[in-house]
DNA sequence: GATTTATATTGTAGCGCTTAAATAAATTTA
DNA sequence: TAAATTTATTTAAGCGCTACAATATAAATC
């Protein structure tokens, strides 16, 4: 059986409360019986049984992560930053995902927060639908929703839109007269942001935009962007410069068709991605590419939701963070 | 306030005790009070606490995971086929990464079985030493170790000699006289099984083990295996054909120094990597490599563990997993 | 030195649930 | 029909902790 503050207690001669208090370093302890007590619960190797504590608090001193598909690279690095920031978090991470299960998003929230007790939560997803955030909103457990900007609740996210500005724009300095966009199928915030942040710069730079130069894909894998490359070849051989918002991977595919059939990158087609996963510096040429900060992303909303929790901050926060533009050799 | 048992107790006019056996399953309910229950227990959408209940019955639902680093592909997929595996698991699921920790492994464990109650813990580890592996045991808390064999806990491991010697004969068979092997520097245990199967080949095809053949990198990043090409080519200019245990990411790097350096691969120099990462099939020419069934691990792991905590299972269990050669362009 | 104030400790209740023992109701058996 | 057995429900205690009110002790104020 485990140490309980009740055996620390009657080794100490003192109460539980009193030990409870030390434990917890409340105010109002004689030094004298401080020492006591917790030379006594080093000797006896006490760990408080947080459940119990959770039980009395009504807390659990748990932090839920519900992310859509751990096979993401993109979500797995803002995981990683979640886990790996300096501040000294003294709350277990419980994580969640969502891919191939029954419940929505909102009802997880729920069930976590009733069931679990879950102190707060980090929802990284980009394609939770805006009536479902009222749920989080109602269930009244903070909650930092990741990867999309938002005003419901607390979100942190990138600039797409500049960032897919920057990119385009890069690509009509480098001369380019018309360039491709390839976007993600899915209806969600961040490709709207970032379809916009391609019209802007086509418009800056007095080009008119066209709807025909802007392919879509369903799934952001190597093998769309395959498909992909020969979409452009056969909707618009002239092509010299495709932009790729829907992410790294797409862009690879691209790169791996357009060597396949010996369309030489840059030279011939200039790719840009979206992302900077590992797998840009891999691929050959390199992929130039927009950054986002993933790890940054987990780190603030870990940071947010710890002082939530801990009551130093309230009111609805946002935090936009910027993407950086990588030049590497694709373009 | 959130409805407890109580709550629906009273308004079916039975006692909270009734209630929770309704609610668990219990038998010796008549059919009319557990559906009066049930229907209440519905209309208040009532959720049992888990906290109070794992105060109650001393578990705590939860399955610790603890992984070394969640910036490596190979223990991100395994976590992947832990979350993903078919069966229903009822446990909740808390992720612990060891690195830039101040504790231990076993300490972490330690903590997390005594403080958190954690029910069962799965630790993804080739690295743990020997004499920690006790402590696991001692504290009486299940715990499977996944990517390593060892005899005091429950293992889910791959056959790593046996990929090894794959990896060479193939090597071997395609006419290379001299094959070099590129190890991990950390003495862990699959470093020193893949090791025996590279020799283990060599002796079964009448090759003499040339310990300078074997190159050792500290970390298993692209940049090491650029700077290993080096070595090779100072050390062993002759050589034709590289093993590389050490994993895909140093493959990679020794593909890319050796296409700066306009050596052909596989032509001058075959490659042979292990793991099968995502990045294999994207560097150029793709890399063949031992596919380690990391999904397949994760879902063994959580399985072993879920029949152990439910007392399906005991004694100590070992499940040994198959690699499986997977040839590309590299060699 | 009596009174107020501050400091230290204890007693008690309760968090929401489970569970074993006790009781009550329904059913069977002799 | 009373006794024995089975079935259904309740009572009560407890899981290990926290928190609040109450008490006891020490220090400060007049």
């Amino acid at each position: 059986m485990p140490v309980t503050l009740k055996d620390i207690a009657e080794k100490a001669g003192v109460t539980a409360a009193t030990v409870s208090m030390v434990i917890n370093n409340k105010p109002n302890i004689s030094e004298a019986t401080r020492k006591k007590v917790l030379k006594i619960a080093r000797e006896l190797s006490y760990y408080p049984n947080v459940i119990a504590r959770g039980l009395a608090t009504r807390k659990s001193n748990a932090i839920g992560v519900i992310v859509p598909n751990l096979a993401s690279s993109f979500v797995v690095r803002i995981l990683q930053g979640i886990k790996s920031t300096n501040r000294d978090i003294d709350y277990t991470v419980q994580l969640f995902d969502t891919i191939g299960q029954k419940e929505s998003e909102s009802q997880l929230f729920q069930r976590l927060a009733r069931e679990r007790r879950i102190d707060g939560i980090i929802l990284i997803s980009a394609l939770v639908p805006e009536e479902e955030l009222h749920v989080f909103k109602d269930e009244n457990v903070p909650c930092i929703l990741v990867a999309r900007e938002c005003d419901i609740l607390d979100s942190v996210f990138v600039n797409n839109m500049q960032g897919a500005r920057d990119a385009t724009s890069y690509l009509i300095q480098k001369g380019h007269k018309s360039v491709a966009c390839v976007i993600c199928d899915k209806p969600n915030v961040p490709t709207q942001d970032r379809l916009n942040g391609y019209k802007a710069a086509l418009q800056e730079n007095g080009i008119e935009y066209n709807d025909s130069l802007v392919y879509k894909t369903d799934d952001v894998a190597v093998d769309n962007g395959m498909q992909i490359f020969d979409q452009i070849r056969a909707q618009a051989p002239e092509t010299t410069a495709v932009f790729v918002p829907a992410g790294d991977m797409v862009a690879i595919g691209i790169i791996k068709e357009a060597k396949k059939q010996n369309v030489i990158v840059p030279d011939s087609l200039a790719v840009v991605g979206y992302d900077d996963l590992p797998a840009a510096e891999v691929i050959e040429p390199t992929l130039t590419t927009v950054r986002q900060p993933k790890l940054e992303m987990g780190d603030y909303a870990i940071n947010m939701i710890v002082d939530k929790l801990e009551g130093r901050e309230s009111g609805i926060k946002h935090k936009e963070l910027h993407t950086k533009f990588i030049v590497r050799e694709s373009a």
